[in-house]
DNA sequence: CCCGTTCTCTGACTATTGTCAGAGGATGGA
DNA sequence: TCCATCCTCTGACAATAGTCAGAGAACGGG
């Protein structure tokens, strides 16, 4: 399988690697074109597209000068924030950029136009199931602080997410409490799962002195739906709990959250009678987890 | 659909773009490393190796002198042509090139670790299928002289085949001639297909003043069949027959050539009395070429 | 054995890419 | 109001990448 992936990865640099040189022949150099690629139709913070484009400061700040000098953009601060500055594409830049977006697209075209119907349909499809699945793979998951802004966004969505499915909408105020500290090691754990720095899902644990724990906050955003996210969280929940001298995990679903109760019968949790009051929920599982079963976790995607 | 490519496009290079920051953990510019990985095992002819990675020859020569100065290659003329000379890994170049190895299985490794089996599988023929169909839009299409080393390594081929799969083998002396003149226009015509600068197939028209054409030498090399290469290449040799003001193609085929004679019928040749006195051929086709099907023809892939 | 060609190497460049330290304005909280 | 911090810009570099012309050895056909 590894020497499938490396076969995959020549074959693909090298022809996509054609669109750097269909971007070179407009005169600039490569830097500048794609950070003008990048820029896009709105104003863009400086620092933004430094993080997206791993751009030294002074690099970026000369190479914006640069398309400056060719009127292409604009930079001017931040209406709120003064010391940050944002940029823009003049009429000149969007013209260039759109440019640039016919080439790409000349060579996707160029890249479907000896095959014939048939094998455009299937390279289609299988380049969709790659983008899917190598999407999937560079979730990252990790343990945040539940004052986290990545952290913060989760549960608001979580919560906005109960509001709309439970009959009678939800209120955090009625529901079995966990609150940060909670979440917070020793006492418990949050993950946050992110796709390109961008927060799409996490898994809580709440610690009981008893050897038990709760699993809490599951949430996965909808556009990462399939990716077997919900799954990978939950294994990494679980591998931590036993890390954490975790012999039994518990937890309380409502009827309504149909993928996540099938998620928990097929990981192995039993259904249990009620073990707590919780208004909100209709199920309850437990799952007694292996102690040998270490934290082989998800290292870093690379 | 060109979307979809598009999007393919930038998931994957971002993705895969990271082999290059493993190559240069190594502390050795990416451009040595790639030539180092590129050598391979064997000695190499440098002029190999510049057209392989499209370098500057003096550019190239100077890098492989940096990489001899740390005692990973060396470089000897060539034994049989004093002009050529070879580069080769040292012990030490291959240990390097053997922790490159690692390396890119490593990220391919990790690429595959946070999905599961059913994912997995899915990616790698994903991949595969993806890898297949972008060989094949790779492969070119041009009209060759037959004297060139490409189209005799495709006519010696062609030959080799057919002697392989007759019954009672095949002498080119006692079939129907298509001597290189013949196929040299405005007698004929003569395409070659190429994959990587190597030649994958071939396919001839011998032209009659009558307004009439036969297809010759169709072959495609076992490396890219299921690439449709065929379809392309009698396609191909279709639209210039037209341009050519050529009315109607005829050709003779063995029954051994299955698969041949299923792709004249699938194309719309139907099956005619002898034409010719071909002593190798069971079968004779016929197509009416449309006039107005001008030269689509197979531009320039990128 | 001559001569045009092929192949590589060297010298002499230029351009791009990238790094680092520090200046200086703007902000927000103590 | 002061001070630490954030964000950007400038100066000063350094290394990599890439180009071009021409020298010189080796070859191959007439």
């Amino acid at each position: 399988m590894v020497d499938r992936v490396r076969r995959f990865n020549r074959v693909v640099t090298q022809r996509v690697g054609a669109l750097d040189d269909a971007f070179l022949d407009r005169g600039r150099p490569l830097g500048q074109a794609r950070l003008l690629w990048e820029i896009g139709a709105d104003a863009r913070e400086l620092r933004s597209l430094r993080s997206r484009l791993g751009l030294d400061s002074g690099y970026l700040s000369r190479m914006l000068q640069a398309l400056r000098a060719d009127g292409l953009v604009t930079v001017e601060a931040d209406a709120t924030d003064g010391r940050v500055r944002r940029v823009r594409l003049t009429p000149a830049g969007l013209a260039e950029r759109a440019e640039l977006d016919r080439r790409a697209d000349d060579l996707a075209a160029a890249i479907l136009h000896p095959l014939d119907d048939h094998q455009r349909e299937r390279l289609t499809a299988a380049m969709g199931e790659v983008e899917r699945l190598l999407a999937a793979s560079t979730v990252q998951i990790d343990a945040a602080d539940p004052r986290h802004p990545d952290a913060r966004h989760c549960l608001r969505a979580y919560f906005a997410e109960l509001a709309r499915r439970f009959d009678g909408g939800f209120d955090p105020a009625r529901s079995i409490s966990a609150a940060d500290e909670e979440l917070t090691w020793p006492a418990g754990l949050l993950l946050v799962a992110t796709l390109h720095a961008e927060p799409v899902g996490c898994g809580a644990l709440k610690l009981h002195p008893d050897g038990r724990a709760e699993v809490k906050r599951m949430w996965v955003s909808p556009t990462v739906r399939g990716f077997g996210l919900g799954r990978r969280l939950l294994a990494e929940l679980e591998s931590r709990a036993v890390a954490g001298g975790v012999h039994t995990l518990r937890l309380e679903t409502n009827r309504a959250l149909t993928e996540a109760i099938g998620l928990y019968r097929a990981a192995g949790y039993r259904d249990v009678p009620a073990f707590n009051d919780e208004p909100y929920a209709d199920h309850w599982f437990e799952k007694t987890l292996d102690p040998t079963a270490a934290r082989a976790g998800t290292p870093d995607p690379g």
